[in-house]
DNA sequence: CAGTGAGCGAGCTTCCGCTTGACTT
């Protein structure tokens, strides 16, 4: 008998599965989905119900006709794509592919690869839900409009119009990042006193420790040197002591979102960086499956996991655990990402060693035993005053799953009172204590800070809005769009004031810190913010938090057959089409501009906006008789924010610094960084230079410099035939006009003796044999 | 490589969500 055919997503998958199932089945993979809408015309017949038009895509058609091949000799189809409305509507594109009949054809569904699971599937199949299938396409026509009616509009009115895109995820994704600027550049900080007492007493060896109390906070420095007066002589005295016991849970096991934010945090990672490690580790056995909203395990990797923990650290460590989703829109079509061989603690692949492990630790620490705390703490009451110090100390009296971990937190859920507290010496009710000194500091609040990619990954995530799959891919279009940028900012240096007590003496000293430092995150550039004001006013709904959520309850509806999918799109499309046309007819250009002020020189306007090439600040009106002045913005700077004496000092380049050698030295920024400009030649700045300040001394050294350097590099010059024989960093080579030419491996030992006609000869050979480029991909449809 | 900032308006771009693989330096 001709065996099944069973279609599951993903290579890995099929190869375990075919393992399990044996002889009877030939397992294969359909490699996510294999159909999409054209693109003309959207894909979407909108005078016919919004009938969509699919294809099969060039990289698709391969996979589809080795399905088509196997299927033919096989005995029975069997669809066990992802069980989630994408894998469901994955079945149903292969029913048609394949010429299969989705009424009868047999779909299974699984979210663990273990051979219960499987086994139990395969005894229990169903057909294919078309309900479902509906949903899905709902979701992916609503898509397809947003996507491809928004995008034309940008290329309709702004100014900067390359490339440019908005979307449903996309576009909140750059809101997300605009508004959070917008706050800590709104953001006012308010500072307050703290006070902090260090007492001495004895620990249990004997030994006098150091340890400190915290009083209240004052919000003027004339209060609390009022108080800090008034403690002056005082005895300070423990009048109440509480004990308490605390515990600490573990956090359930990875899912794709919370595994990149905690490779983020502990290790630094990008969100591509993890994904692309997670998934060397998946095709090779290593773990389960890395794109996932599920945090539950399999009931073998539950046992798995109370054996090894038993075993290396104790029965007491143990402790079955039960994770539920706390994500309404989760699916949950997969385990948890967990190691599938808990046994193996590492792996050998070096790039892979500290996510592996991570996963390790984290999934272990799930089924662990609660830490137990103690927390004391103690009431200071002074004899001159009113007011009360406490001092807190937490002992960890059993370890439990904090033996193997411990999460990281993002800095703002960190809260003031949660610093890391140490142990305090033994104190007794109504024990006197020494005052070694009290301070006063002033503390400065803080904005929030500014996402990470992982953090910006857990927003929407919150939001409900992306799915697993493309957390990573939605940052690497918003940063290829050049709404956000991902950079370091430095930080300032803020004084700060500390009033202490010492001895009886109040002294004010000063301090400073720095302020502000940001290292590795988003930060929107003036397109985005520009793009995204835009948006907003004409297209709030789509711009709205809670969108994505309001429609996925409508797919919902539809997945449970409660409303057609075309009359939800119905319901959808015709007021937003409205709002396209109106846009398309009534918006302005979005040009972002702001003014600045006025030039205190000829005494116009002075406003920064988007140009055509970027954010810049212009002097001057187009319809002046004179042609306005243009400069660009630094990169660091944004429209938002530049006053007028920035702008005007963006002004003050072109400078020329003198004439050399008969010809002007002026130096500018171009596309490229700083350079100098002298006799039509450009010479580079290097970061230790100015172009604001670089004086003429400074300039011609570098020129001539930069001149020999150049000189060194010419190996030979056909002046007539503009061929130049030149060293570069990877070895010699031609130079054409504005092409390079590599030059033969054989010939690279001899170059100064190469003549015209063996250098014309390499050139005509590299043209009939181009080197090889990476194969664009065809546009499809 | 080192410019530009406006307007012609050809012909192009673009979405989200499933999956990897085969290019080059």
């Amino acid at each position: 008998m001709a065996k099944n055919l069973l279609i599951v997503e993903s290579p890995a998958k099929a190869r375990t599965i075919e393992k399990i199932l044996g002889e009877d089945f030939e397992v294969r993979s359909c490699y996510g989905h294999i159909r999409d809408l054209e693109k003309e015309d959207m894909g979407i017949d909108l005078k016919n119900k919004y009938k969509p038009r699919y294809f099969v895509p060039d990289e698709k058609q391969k996979v589809v006709r080795e399905l088509k091949t196997i299927a033919k000799k096989s005995g029975e189809v069997w669809l066990a794509t992802d069980e989630d409305r994408e894998g469901e509507a994955i079945s149903w594109h292969l029913c048609e592919v394949l010429g299969l009949d989705p009424n009868t054809t047999k779909r299974i569904v699984f979210h663990e690869i273990t051979k219960p699971a499987i086994q139990s599937a395969v005894q229990h199949p169903r057909t294919v839900d078309m309900n479902l299938v509906n949903a899905q396409q709902a979701r992916r026509i609503l898509d397809r409009i947003v996507g491809f009616e928004l995008s034309p509009v940008l290329w309709r009115k702004m100014s900067m119009k390359n490339n440019l895109s908005a979307g449903r995820v996309q576009s909140v994704a750059v809101r997300i990042i605009a508004e959070r600027e917008r706050e800590i550049n709104a953001f006012a900080a308010v500072s307050t006193f703290r006070i902090e007492a260090l007492f001495t007493a004895k620990d249990i060896s004997g030994k006098n420790v150091v340890f400190s109390a915290e009083g209240r906070k004052f919000s003027r420095e004339a209060d609390a040197e009022e108080f800090l007066k008034s403690c002056t002589n005082a005895k300070f005295a423990v009048t109440d002591i509480q004990v308490r016991p605390g515990k600490k849970s573990p956090a359930a096991p990875f899912t794709t979102s919370t595994l990149q934010q905690e490779a983020s945090r502990k290790l630094g990672y990008s969100v591509s960086r993890t994904m692309v490690l997670a998934q060397k580790l998946y095709e090779s056995g290593q773990i389960t499956y890395m794109r996932t909203d599920s945090v539950s395990l399999s009931e073998t990797a539950m046992e798995n996991l109370k054996s090894e923990i038993s075993n290396k650290f104790g029965r007491p460590y143990y402790q079955q655990r039960a994770f539920k989703n706390k994500n309404e829109s989760a699916q949950e079509a997969h385990e948890a990402i967990r190691p599938t061989y808990m046994e193996n603690m590492s792996v050998e692949d070096a790039d892979c060693r500290r996510l592996y492990e991570l996963i390790w630790k984290r999934t272990m620490a799930s089924q662990m035993a609660d830490a137990e705390l103690e927390k004391t703490i103690a009431i200071i009451q002074i004899s001159t005053n009113k007011e009360e110090l406490k001092a807190s100390g937490e002992v960890l009296k059993f370890d439990g799953f904090l033996k193997v971990y411990r999460e990281d937190k993002d800095d703002d859920e960190i809260t003031e009172d949660e610093h890391q507290e140490g142990m305090l010496p033994p104190l007794g009710l109504n024990q006197l204590l020494p005052l070694a000194e009290i301070n006063a500091t002033e503390r400065f609040s803080r904005p929030l800070p500014r996402y990470t990619e992982a953090s910006l990954v857990k927003k929407l995530e919150e939001l409900g809005i992306g799915r697993p799959s493309t957390y990573a891919p939605t940052i690497s279009t918003i940063l290829k769009r050049g709404y956000v940028e991902k950079r370091d900012k430095e930080g300032m240096i803020r004084q700060f004031r500390i009033l202490k007590l010492k001895n009886n003496i109040i002294s004010k000293l000063g301090s400073q810190e720095t302020t502000g430092a940001e290292k590795s995150k988003l930060f929107p550039t003036d397109l985005g913010l520009v793009v995204t004001d835009f948006l907003k006013l004409y297209f709030d709904d789509i711009m709205d938090y809670h969108f994505t959520a309001r429609i996925e309850e409508e797919f919902d509806e539809v997945a449970n057959g409660k409303l057609a999918w075309n009359i939800m799109i119905d319901e959808f499309y015709l007021p937003f089409k409205k709002d396209v046309d109106n846009t398309i007819e009534k918006a302005e250009r979005i040009s972002g501009e702001r003014e600045l002020g006025i030039d205190p020189v000829t005494g116009k306007k002075v406003i920064a906006r988007m140009g055509r090439y970027g954010p810049m600040v212009q002097i001057g009106e187009q319809n002046d008789e004179e042609k306005p002045k243009f400069a660009k913005l630094k990169n660091t700077q944004s429209i938002e924010t530049i006053n007028l004496a920035e702008a005007m000092e963006l002004f003050r380049l072109p400078r020329i610094l003198g004439s050399f050698e008969a010809n002007e030295v002026s130096v500018n920024i171009g596309r490229f960084g700083p350079y100098i400009a002298h006799d039509k030649k450009f010479y580079s700045l290097g970061k230790e230079f100015d172009p604001y300040t670089i004086s003429f001394e400074e300039a011609t050294p570098i020129i001539v410099e930069k001149r020999v350097a150049k000189e060194q590099r010419t190996i030979k010059v056909f002046e007539k035939e503009k061929i130049q024989l030149l060293r570069g960093p990877y070895g010699p080579y031609i130079k054409q006009g504005l092409r390079n030419y590599k030059i033969p491996k054989e010939k690279q030992e001899h170059v100064e003796g190469l003549e015209l006609n063996e250098i014309k000869a390499i050139i005509e050979d590299v043209k009939a044999n181009p080197p090889k480029r990476v194969p664009r991909k065809k546009k499809s449809s």
